[in-house]
RNA sequence: CGGGGCGUAGCUCAGCUUGGCUAGAGCGCGUGCCUUGGGAGCACGAAGUCGCAGGUUCAAAUCCUGCCGCCCCGACCA
């Protein structure tokens, strides 16, 4: 490609609606334009590397036995109503109408359609498993849009789900996608973590993020400094050494005027937050009271919160406060009415010895609580507390420390929640009629690119390894007005493509540096650069972006010096 | 949706506090000269409903009201 005759701009300045370095770059590089609040245009050069992104992953779920097929983004609503998302998704799922009036949305992932989709073709347990998959446009309408296509109301996904008649063969294609995705990844050229994964609302078990590490990463990770455990925070959790006492102090009502928050109650108190028991206490849609206990010190993780309830919650209300006989900035489970009010208690209460919980008393806490001695009867013991660094491992009990990524990837078990709400069966060997157990498996492939982005660059812009560089080589041309190196480089120009290096040529009018900066910025993995001076002495310069480096070679030697490079590039 | 900020040429911004002259600069774009190995220089030129609507005023980019759009921080997610 001649970048004269390229549809090719970049930016010089930064654009002030980027903060990142990733998001500045695919503006700057010409990669990206914005057309509204997260939704872009995709530029020649960006579809390139997109298109290169895509055949990796296309290669990789080949392998596997993936199937691809193409879905609408335009769904009627009647499969997501029989799902039940329609009600509980949110305001993420664009809504729009026909003419007639009739409901659609744009699909933000597309579980209800495939299974829709697989119930009216499969019938028998001989056609599965089955492993399907498409590339596409995804819409959501994100409450904030943000950092370019890192969160975008429009970004390209790879979605792909699998259709079982045995938890064995879930297991199985669960696995070939976690190594497919991570072959992916490593193609990528991205230094990437799997953690375990809260599922959210799509539903179902087990769940695993990939994760590529950069500290703008909006996904928080416990990792283990000691071992393989590594998990989204938000399912996370640390493990607690019970203290049990057997020389206990009795339980003492104290007075503690106008102190209700565990910053005062320390304070007044003067004792560590460890000493402290906290309440947050929540009801659901149906009006049912929740009390969650933990520890002072530590934050309730509100993933966690959702899972327990499994429906729409708000913070207690005074009336149903009042009712359990629970008092605000006071409450505890002591004295609370245990027939209106479900209590769940955090691990971390365990290590609680002599500690201080609310009295259910105006001005009242108690002190010498034990939570052996002192905690009703019919509580739930459940891991609520959001992990914090140096917090022990679940596994092995070293070090967590909290590191940041970009979600890339995220592969689940749904088991069986759509296809038993959608009603898909087939036939098992027994004659029985059977739920589908299914399997579900994301990458946000226009993220991917960004975070490519993220983990590779310097100061100078983007450096693409040469999976994912829109052109291999920048074949720069000096001193175009010089016929002989024009020709020269015409030339080479030629014989690179036609032994199918994927070449932009630039030969446009412009001074030396002015180039150099674009290649830089763009970040071409190699540039060839053909100058006057050079080429009288028989010399041809290329330049590694990924290592900076610089060797001029003799004509002669072009080809293999080339080659050379080739080979040690990632 | 809550908190903070922004909206003036394709891009980055000044001007607004304290209303008044023909609305400015740099980059980019066009023409010419000059230059030619790290985003050169000079000259000339084109390019603006000052986000939109209303109001106050002799007079509004500037003051007031409403709306719209965009960015950042929090809850959602590939």
């Amino acid at each position: 490609m001649r970048w004269s005759k390229y549809f090719l701009y970049t930016l010089k300045e930064t654009p002030k609606e980027a903060e990142i370095i990733s998001h500045i770059y695919l503006i700057r590089a010409g990669f990206i334009r914005k057309l509204a609040s997260g939704i872009y245009n995709y530029m020649p050069i960006f579809l390139r590397t997109l298109k290169k992104l895509e055949k990796i992953i296309r290669e990789e779920l080949d392998k596997k036995g993936a199937i691809e097929l193409l879905m609408p983004v335009v769904l009627p609503a009647e499969l997501w109503k029989e799902s039940g998302r329609w009600y509980k998704y949110g305001k993420e799922l664009w809504r729009i109408k026909d003419r007639k009036d009739a409901e659609f949305a744009l699909g933000p992932t597309h579980e209800e359609i495939i299974t829709h989709i697989v119930r009216t073709e499969v019938s028998s347990y001989r056609d599965l498993p089955l492993n399907l998959y498409q590339i596409q446009t995804k819409v959501r309408d994100e409450i904030r849009p943000r950092f370019g296509l890192m969160r975008a109301r429009e970004f390209i996904m790879k979605d792909g789900y699998s259709f079982h008649s045995s938890w064995e063969s879930l297991n199985e294609t669960y696995n070939d996608m976690y190594e497919a995705y991570s072959n992916i990844f490593k193609r990528c050229g991205l230094y990437f973590k799997v953690v375990e994964a809260d599922t959210g609302n799509i539903g179902g078990s087990d769940s695993h993020e990939f994760m590529v590490l950069a500290d703008t990463g909006e996904d928080k990770i416990a990792n283990c400094k000691s071992c393989d455990y590594a998990a989204n925070v938000e399912k996370a959790y640390t493990k607690f050494n019970e203290v049990i006492v057997e020389d206990k102090k009795p339980l003492e009502l104290i007075e503690t005027p106008d102190k209700k928050s565990i910053d005062e109650l320390e304070e007044f108190l003067n004792l560590p937050p460890e000493k402290f028991m906290k309440a947050f206490l929540v009801e659901d849609e149906e009006g049912i009271l929740y009390m969650f206990l933990i520890r002072g010190d530590y934050e309730i993780n509100e993933a966690k919160i959702n899972n327990i309830i499994g429906k729409p919650w708000k913070m207690a209300t005074f009336e149903a406060l009042k009712e359990a006989n629970i008092i605000e900035g006071y409450a505890g489970p002591i004295g609370a009415n245990l027939d209106k009010v479900k209590i769940f208690v955090d691990y971390s209460v365990r290590t609680i010895v002599d500690g201080i919980t609310g009295a259910n008393k105006q001005n009242y806490h108690y002190k010498g609580f034990y939570w052996d001695r002192d905690l009703p009867e019919n509580i739930e013991w459940v891991n609520i507390h959001v992990v914090k660094p140096a917090d022990k491992c679940p596994i092995c009990g070293g070090e967590l420390e909290i590191i940041r990524g970009i979600e890339v990837g995220h592969i689940f078990k749904l088991g069986t929640k759509y296809s038993e709400s959608m009603k898909a069966y087939y036939k098992d060997k027994d004659g029985k009629e059977k739920p589908f157990i299914m399997g579900c498996y994301g990458i946000g492939v226009t993220r991917v690119i960004q975070a490519a982005i993220e983990q590779n660059h310097d100061e100078n812009g983007i450096i693409w390894t040469k999976e994912l560089a829109p052109f291999l080589i920048d074949l720069i041309l000096l001193d175009l007005k010089d016929e002989e190196t024009r020709n020269f480089a015409d030339n080479l120009y030629k014989e690179l493509t036609d032994k199918g290096f994927e070449v932009i040529y630039d030969d446009r009018d412009a001074r030396a540096g002015f180039k150099f900066k674009d290649a830089d910025l763009i970040g071409f993995p190699i540039h060839i650069i053909i100058g006057k001076k050079n080429l009288k002495q028989g010399l041809i310069e290329i330049k590694n972006r990924q290592t900076q480096e610089r060797v001029k070679v003799k004509v002669e030697d072009f080809w293999k010096a080339l080659e050379d490079i080739l080979q040690n590039i990632r």
